[in-house]
DNA sequence: GTATAAACATGACAAAAATCATGGCTGTGT
DNA sequence: ACACAGCCATGATTTTTGTCATGTTTATAC
């Protein structure tokens, strides 16, 4: 494993990234990737450590080489909403860069997190010049914008039943499954889960225990397995 | 009025067009503004029409003269969920070219509306050529990003009397007010307004009448009148 | 102008979901 | 091991919202 002893070195080289291949970086341009090494700085963040802050001014783009995120926004009554979960590969905080705006979500570490941080200028100076990139870089957006699309049609017209059995399946698509095959490799509260879903912590429990109830998924804690999928995706009613 | 005629023409040129300033492609150098005039295909669509279908796949983008359009989502029960709303200036279609897939949402004229369409391999021989054009696409799409996420906390934590009167309030600042200064100007039937605000008609036009009996609109078939802008933002309990 | 359909409106009711209350469980630090 | 806090679970209740039914008004076509 190349990776291990970088990491353990606390500051990774791109051009060995394990995450190399699966994050947009993986389009810039040989010179750019090693300008990146030179220049980014390396992070880890305990489960549970705040990465940035809504309303505070980005000064850099985020590249997370191992771990699990969540992106959050404050709704106006203070209740949290996920808006995006996280992987090795993804980067975070470049859409408020773009936009020149304060960050408008919460990125917070869901466990142990290893994170590249680019800064502003180098990133600007990059996309201004890889067009490969920066064609990447808009791909990704109008990606992120149709999914978040899907999710707010889905907010709007499906009951809270069917999205909490679209977000496990999500949340599997996401992070996948441990060793066993079936249970999902993440650990959230189901307060988090309610706050992926839009709507209450006690309706999520109750709803997890009928779906346990209904053979759906079998619940240990915060580990959650799926033991049929198929009913599962039913349930969700997805079409698209 | 420069434009009157062009319109009538059926042939807008791009350079003198009424929106250039307003659209994306303002930031487009001039020597493609003159490739686009040459290779655009100008239309008119009537109220009601349809100018693209989800499902379908993409030739190019469209770009509004003049008008307004309605961008829907099908849910998976058909329900329709409005996703945007859009006027003269805007650009229609991108978000599936750059994706590479089929269109995920249908634009329909609210009302008689010019467009130009201009081809696909016009518009990425463009992106790929001119950095600044591509950069502004790229803000575009991180604006529209951040909308939607807030759209998305909003319709999960906010309850529906909150939501439409958000909803009266950003028809307004899309379309703003007649000359007389109060009226909406847009008419969008009951169940249009339900399938933004993301509830059922009913719901809609029973809020409605509540808020005309607290004074904060007034209404006349499709005509809706907003006499107390103040109150209606206070209904909507915006923070951001 | 009149017929016809579509849109609007309102009441009654049912269903869904949130809230409140309470108690048990689990993990963490001492 | 123990106390404590945070999380999980469940029942009872209220509120919100959707659905169904019905009548009225408005727009549209002939």
């Amino acid at each position: 494993m190349v990776s291990k002893n970088l990491i353990h070195e606390g500051s990774p080289v791109c051009q060995t990234c394990a995450q190399k291949n699966s994050s947009v970086f993986c389009k810039a341009k040989v010179e750019y990737l090693s300008e990146i090494t030179g220049q980014k700085v390396s992070n880890t963040f305990k489960k549970g450590q705040t990465i940035f802050n809504e309303g505070s001014y980005p000064f850099g783009v985020f590249c997370i080489n191992s771990g699990k995120v969540k992106l959050t926004h404050l709704g106006d009554d203070g209740k949290e909403q996920i808006i995006r979960l996280l992987k090795g590969g993804d980067i975070i905080g470049y859409r408020a860069l773009l936009s020149g705006e304060r960050y408008s979500a919460t990125a917070v570490a869901l466990e142990d997190t290893h994170i590249c941080f680019i800064p502003k200028e180098l990133f600007i100076h990059i996309l201004k010049n890889d067009a490969a990139l920066t064609f990447e870089m808009m791909k990704l957006l109008a990606d992120e914008l149709h999914k978040t699309e899907l999710k707010m049609t889905h907010l709007a017209q499906k009951p809270v039943r069917e999205r909490l059995a679209e977000i496990l399946l999500f949340i599997e698509e996401t992070y996948g499954f441990e060793e066993d095959g079936i249970t999902l490799n993440v650990r959230l509260s189901r307060e988090e889960i309610a706050n992926l879903v839009g709507t209450a912590t006690e309706s999520t429990i109750r709803l997890l225990s009928e779906f346990k109830r209904d053979n759906m998924v079998e619940l240990d804690g915060k580990k959650i397995k799926i033991i049929n999928q198929k009913k599962l995706a039913k349930t969700a009613n997805l079409q698209d």
